[in-house]
DNA sequence: GTTCCCCGCGCG
DNA sequence: AAAGCGCGCGGGGAAC
């Protein structure tokens, strides 16, 4: 197919819009820096990668399209990576809520694009996975694919964010959300590297040895049939959480529900062999065996990140349960051969977070230098490492009750600008408003239900059950948006950090021999590279030669998310950072 | 038979 | 130890 008009000599593309045109070709808009069309062509889909390619090398545009999950990963498939984009789709979410946004009309009348991904899957029938890459597979979930729609749609987000109280801030937010996004499709394109031989170690070190089929581990059997014997139950079937408790009645063990926690707290011969049960039975169900089968393949394990998932910003995770690893089971990441694992944590984001965000000089001072706990200690604000930590939570999620609820009246006067913060936030969520985070992402709005039932609560003569029951829905709502403003500014402080990484080890030069693991790919075989992200770590995988590189790379990437969220702050975001072969459970 | 909710527990 | 926030997932069992 020829190209409907010559791009122009002059001016070089600031953006690069992506399409669909009518037929099925795809279509390539170049815009200049005002966002005025230069040029624009028309290809076959299979020339998609080579006309990125291209661009990529000579402009560096801003990449414009529908869904990042649509696009990118057959640009991977193929070799091609792209430094930047803007998701229209991920972005739309954004503007159309945001309190930043002037003029959110325009935005909020273009409905096709407020459409979550559908939901993944599995194709078992084909094998087909969530990012094959076969013409009309894409998951955009009803997100337009047509060239004009999305030309229409960047010029809706341009003139809102332009026209907002704050274009700084959310041309920061949308750039950091953007990364994540191709972070996203990179991360599972790259994959964590896994070593099926030591999760197979760790799990028969704990349940005896790979079972057959529909058989329970030796060492699960041998603890069920003790609890069966404690509660004098012989075909007790353990995993009925109602049978199990009438047991536990019986046999005089008065808990309220079955959990580890309650258990933990009684004394009888059962509680013992019971807690180990559970235990097994987690590990069995969660990560066992037939999770190695289905998620482990050529040494790594490629979950399906979705970025913006979480109504906070936080990402969430599809399949594989890939944000909640076991830390037992952390040992079996490994790199590769020659290759090394870069792992660092950021110490306590969000109480730092809300520091910075609040500017409260108190809590910004006891968190300079490394433990922010130990600050508080040291200020002589409580007494104990534990109370600064279970109060500090309870400032965060708003505890009232137990040691948190001790300690929060003792922050708040330590730490007034801090705690007037998420107060503020808390009381604004009960009264049914919005709250905000740093850089402009705002909380959803209560459903009309909820504010008619309180409305109808407070009437004067409204009875006193459904008085009482709208006070603590209004609470639940204040701890929620309480905790929404710094969840959601720890997110984009992490987003930032990992955008800034990303780019930087995008530098590094390629190594001469590539990674001889079958599943690095062409893509990331050969240099440092993010193999995994989960809301204040990374984990990087990077050739011996370049780890050290990379250590440095981590943490300069994480002061510069500082300054560019914060400037002029003195908040100090202290790393736990390590190099090793294997990655360890802490 | 399928769908949905609850419980419990893993992660931050 | 959980508590107070945000998630995903597997299993049972009620609802359909």
């Amino acid at each position: 197919m020829q190209p409907a008009s010559s791009p122009t000599a002059s001016g070089r593309a600031a953006w690069c819009v992506l399409g669909r045109a009518q037929g099925g070709a795809t279509v390539l808009v170049e815009l200049d820096a005002s966002g005025t069309e230069i040029a624009r062509s028309a290809f076959r889909p299979d020339e998609l990668a080579t006309e990125v390619s291209r661009r990529e090398q000579t402009q560096h545009p801003r990449w414009v399209w529908s869904d990042t999950t649509a696009w990118y990963p057959r640009l991977l498939a193929a070799g091609v990576t792209v430094e930047r984009c803007h998701d229209l789709r991920l972005v739309h979410r954004i503007l159309r809520h945001s309190q930043l946004v002037r003029e959110p009309s325009a935005i909020r009348a273009a409905e096709a694009w407020d459409t979550p991904l559908a939901p993944h899957v599995p194709e078992r029938d084909t094998g087909a996975t969530l990012f094959d890459l076969e013409a009309g597979s894409e998951r955009s979930g009803g997100v337009p694919q047509d060239i004009d729609e999305a030309l229409a749609e960047f010029s809706r987000h341009r003139a809102a964010s332009e026209g907002s109280a704050d274009p700084g801030r959310l041309r920061l937010l949308v750039a950091a959300e953007s990364a994540g996004a191709l972070l996203a499709a990179e991360l599972h394109e790259a994959g964590i590297p896994w070593d099926e031989a030591e999760h197979d170690r760790i799990l028969q070190d704990a349940l005896g040895p790979r079972p057959g089929r529909d058989q329970v581990p030796a060492r699960m059997a041998e603890a069920a049939a003790e609890v069966r014997e404690a509660l004098g139950d012989p075909t007790l079937q353990l995993e009925s959480h109602p049978r199990l408790l009438r047991a536990l009645h019986r046999a005089g063990v008065d808990v309220d529900s079955t959990s580890q926690w309650e258990l933990a707290e009684h004394e009888h011969p059962v509680i013992a062999p019971l807690l180990a049960y559970k235990k097994m039975s987690r590990l069995l169900a969660a990560n066992g065996w037939a999770w190695l089968d289905e998620w482990i393949h050529d040494g790594r394990y490629r979950p399906v990140y979705v970025p913006g998932g979480v109504v906070t910003g936080r990402w969430a995770s599809s399949g594989g349960g890939a944000l909640q690893i076991p830390r037992q089971l952390r040992s079996a990441l490994r790199a590769d051969p020659g290759w090394r694992l870069v792992s660092a944590d950021v110490s306590q984001l969000e109480p730092r977070v809300l520091a910075a965000m609040s500017a409260d000089g108190a809590m910004l001072a006891a968190g300079a230098g490394r433990d922010l706990y130990a600050g508080i200690v040291g200020a002589g604000i409580v007494a104990t490492r534990q109370e600064a930590k279970t109060g500090m939570l309870g400032a965060l999620y708003g505890g009232t009750t137990g040691d948190s609820g001790r300690v929060v009246p003792r922050l708040r006067r330590s730490f007034p600008d801090a705690m007037r913060l998420v107060d503020d936030a808390a009381a604004t969520g009960e009264r049914g408003g919005t709250v905000s985070t740093w850089l402009g992402r705002s909380s959803p709005a209560p459903e009309e239900a909820w504010v008619q039932a309180q409305r109808s609560a407070n009437q004067p003569d409204a009875p006193s059950g459904e008085q009482e029951r709208a006070r603590r829905s209004a609470r639940d709502r204040g701890r929620f948006t309480r905790n929404f403003v710094v969840q959601g500014t720890a997110a984009e402080w992490a987003l930032s950090w990992m955008a800034g990484l990303r780019l930087a080890l995008a530098t590094f030069e390629e190594v001469p021999k590539p990674s001889s693991a079958p599943a690095s790919g062409r893509v990331f075989a050969r240099r440092a590279h993010l193999a995994f992200f989960l809301h204040d770590e990374v984990i990087v995988h990077a050739p011996a030669e370049q780890a050290e590189a990379a250590a440095e790379a981590i943490r300069e990437a994480a002061d510069a998310a500082g300054r560019l969220l914060f400037p002029g702050s003195t908040v100090d975001l202290p790393l736990d950072l390590q190099i090793s072969e294997r990655s360890t459970q802490k």
